[in-house]
DNA sequence: ATGTTTTACTTGTTTAAACATGTTTCTGTA
DNA sequence: TACAGAAACATGTTTAAACAAGTAAAACAT
């Protein structure tokens, strides 16, 4: 549910422009036009459509309009864009999700991997290994590790479903941050016994680490994303500030 | 130079921060106080901040303050995030950049090549191919292609220092939004003969293609880079809008 | 017809004010 | 002391207005 109206306005026009309703650098009704069709102040409006810049849909240009430059992009397979679960990201492409527990264990963080997580040593986590399966076919090898004191009550079978939902609609915790870092690594044993069996033309994986943060600034997740290489895809928009 | 108020006060917090005025984890001052330290308005001062907050520096928590979550990140190599050019890069990362030109032609866009570019067929283009060595160590090899009309007068001797300093400085082009896709692809022959001659391990590189567009809206590059598994990462920041 | 100037229209920046909502702290009461 | 409520303070949303700066078209003079 849109909250605000700016969000409303911003869920409109993006809507508008995904359906062809204003074509492919084309320009956009200007400021005042807008204003008056959603009956709303300059400044909501504007803040609108800074959320389409970012989002790379469209691009303002002073004394001339706003252009929309979004084209679909060819969705061969799984995109990962911002942050979602991985049951969202598959509805959104129109696949089915299925998720396998590996392990389910809890310990505490020691010096080395402190290093890498981000977590203080001595840190109680839960440590999850969870194989993404998207039309029955393994995608994504994640290793999560979620702070236990931030994380209460967490099962192997809030894993095996959704472990966002779980903190969203049960803990009510809000995501609010992520950091992520992408690089390219050597396929590992448990990589290639759950993910390659079939692929052998790869010896490499597209790897996302993440750190999350809560509502309350609180770093209460680290995870590795270990993905197939030939199915790893990920979109991204860069806006140059302040030229 | 920043030419607006609130980009003033953005580099001043960003640098603030980057130099632990605030210690990680502390609260900013409040929104009230910093106007008082900059002489600004609400408004002013809130954009500042969340540009902070796409970066990934800052967290915003209602009721509560503005928390910093900067930590400054490992730069083991290279690292890529905004729209930057490699020197840009380089220097921003203490290295020494230089640029090979590998080959410098121009040809018209054929209708497969249209559909990974996203010129129309028939588009005259230049098509370049450079070898980026950092530290006399060749990491990226990038495939261009530059709208002729868009790009006049581009030179194998531009293409060996910066052409987007040539962009900007002489064609006085501004670059506005680039979009990227992040791939892993299996490694080529010109990958391996210019790239990875004595790195026998990996057989995939990390690829971003991209689509920059200038400030009229008009797409006028589309790049391929090429980069070096062992020494390639990308950061992002996400930011969760509208729980 | 051509070139210049004016005018109208576009987005960009900044201020001020009001109200909403969430959090913490203080304060008075039981 | 313990608790409820009020007050103070934090960020979030929205409106209105003014001015700046870039662009395009109309109006004008030559």
């Amino acid at each position: 549910m849109p909250k605000s109206i700016y969000e409303t306005i911003y869920r409109d026009l993006k809507q508008k422009i995904e359906n062809d309703v204003f074509a492919y650098q084309e320009l956009l009704p200007s400021e005042n036009t807008l204003i008056q069709t959603y009956h709303c102040s300059r400044n909501t409006l504007r803040r609108a459509v800074s959320r389409l810049v970012t989002d790379g849909y469209v691009q303002t240009m002073q004394g001339k309009g706003v252009r929309n430059i979004y084209q679909p992009i060819a969705q061969t397979a799984f995109t990962i864009g911002e942050i979602e679960t991985f049951r969202e990201s598959a509805a959104r492409n129109g696949h089915h999700a299925v998720t396998k527990v590996l392990l389910f264990t809890e310990f505490s963080i020691n010096e080395r991997q402190a290093l890498y997580t981000g977590f203080p040593a001595g840190s109680d986590i839960y440590y999850i290994q969870r194989l993404h399966y998207l039309d029955a076919m393994p995608l994504i090898l994640n290793h999560n590790y979620f702070l236990k004191e931030a994380v209460p009550g967490l099962t192997k079978e809030i894993a095996e479903n959704s472990i966002y939902e779980y903190l969203e609609q049960t803990l009510h915790m809000t995501i609010v941050n992520s950091k992520r870092v992408m690089t390219v690594e050597k396929m590992t044993q448990i990589d290639e016994k759950y993910l390659m069996k079939d692929v052998h033309d790869y010896n490499c994986m597209a790897v996302i680490s993440s750190q999350t943060y809560n509502s309350d600034g609180i770093c209460f997740e680290y995870t590795q994303s270990r993905h197939r290489p030939d199915y790893f895809r990920f979109y991204d928009n860069a806006v140059r500030k302040s030229v």
